[in-house]
DNA sequence: TCGATGTTATTGTCATACTATTGCGGCTGT
DNA sequence: ACAGCCGCAATAGTATGACAATAACATCGA
């Protein structure tokens, strides 16, 4: 059940390039993204320890120095920690930080349960609903009119491409509006999960979700350009939990 | 050579002491730390190029392979990116993972500022209040009883140091009767700022702010012990803002 | 003028050796 | 028989030097 069969890579690429990034293309990401998955994927258990640098050397065939700064790198997730003469441990999941792009991305990886995209509405309603608020009192004029420039892009997008990058930049609008370097931090959080509302099911074809999605963040716009932080809050909710029910109703249908 | 006076080692070994890690004392770490707060500082600025491997390894006189692991560390947290003949380049804030321990110390150990931790406050009401209102929603008579208990530990505290023990473990125990994983792992954010409140002032000295604070933390274990989502919002935001507050208010008085 | 091409500075990768840390088991002394 | 010390060995940490890959830049040619 490995990707061995020849170079074939790990799909978090349709969500770089969604986003726009550009990963390198290197040994070490090879390297840290097998290990990553096989991690979340619980392949390795919490508390575990990894199989010794030497093993792991010839599983991969490279050198040491990228297996290192592979381990290295998903030390600095939270994901393990090396002690000589120990081993290197898988950490408790509470030391993970999910916050991390890569680590959602590897999340998504497995196949998002819907618990999982549940949390994940959760903690973008608390954050974002803030966010919201805000931006309704820091209003500025310039931010609020690129706001609902965003929600007219996005009601005459055609493809659920176009839909998601919009909704993302949208989102992305509302993070900086609010002022708050913490909130525009999260944009990965929400990138991942629109990437996978998307994937399981854009509003663009539905004509009915489409006008009831565009209309919801419409109404956050019109409330952070009014200054009127409670209504942006009810608005934000909305539009976060209207995307979830979306696509747990479309996962509890097919499976 | 090393950095002046011999083994002086960064201050983040106060916050780390009190949370209980036991972070490594290696040359990766040293040279880790050095990096992330010159580019946390803006020494380094968004978007510059920082001097080459050959520059840095004369500056820190270490081996390539421990400049190098700190390099990906700091890759890895979103701080930098290198690229082959270009350089490694510091990445703009949005791209920084603002909900790293390492990246959050950093920005303490500079002095935080008061707009930053205000940012702190803000983003802690948005989550934590929602993981308040899930805890009350999921409520288990268990972890109910374990708030209680956290509070009263806290009523009794003699040093500000006990008192931010508990408080911690406090918000840890909501996060985790909130049943989201993402609430959990954001406790390195509310273990910054709780230190940092403790720094600036703990309420241990003053009977009337003692007072305040747990009453206001007995007001949220028992909103959640009573299964009442509304009140636990109500009373996790007047906590956030009760310790913002009092930290912003001494540090006007001081200064 | 512009496009192809070589040059070169910089990071990426490799191989090997040595050092530091620390759990474990055996040794020693009582 | 037991406790405590002590050295062994397994593991990660560090060092060094070489070569490969990348891509901005200068150079050359049409």
């Amino acid at each position: 059940m490995d990707r061995s069969g020849g170079r074939a890579r790990h799909s978090g690429d349709l969500i770089a390039s969604l986003s726009g990034r550009n990963p390198a293309r290197n040994l070490h990401s090879d390297v840290l993204w097998e290990l990553g998955l096989a991690i979340v994927s619980g392949q390795y258990a919490e508390g575990e320890i990894l199989p010794p640098d030497s093993d792991l050397l010839d599983r991969f065939g490279v050198s040491r120095t990228v297996l290192r700064e592979a381990l290295k790198t998903l030390a600095a997730k939270g994901l393990i920690e090396a002690r000589a003469r120990i081993g290197t441990r898988v950490l408790p999941r509470n030391r993970w930080n999910l916050f991390d792009a890569d680590v959602l991305a590897w999340f998504f990886e497995l196949g998002p349960e819907v618990g999982f995209l549940r949390s994940l509405a959760e903690v973008r309603i608390g954050i974002e609903i803030e966010a919201a608020a805000l931006a309704a009192e820091r209003s500025v004029p310039e931010l609020s009119a690129a706001l609902i420039a965003c929600v007219e892009l996005m009601a005459i997008a055609e493809t659920p491409a176009d839909f998601a990058r919009h909704d993302l930049e949208f989102h992305r609008l509302v993070a900086e509006a609010s002022g708050n370097p913490f909130m525009a931090s999260i944009s990965a959080l929400v990138e991942m999960a629109l990437t996978a509302a998307f994937t399981i099911s854009s509003p663009v074809n539905d004509p009915v979700a489409l006008g009831v999605t565009v209309s919801v963040h419409r109404r956050i716009a019109e409330a952070i350009r009014d200054g009127d932080s409670h209504a942006a809050r009810l608005a934000m909710r909305d539009a976060i939990s209207q995307g979830f029910d979306r696509a747990a109703g479309r996962m509890e249908k097919e499976g």
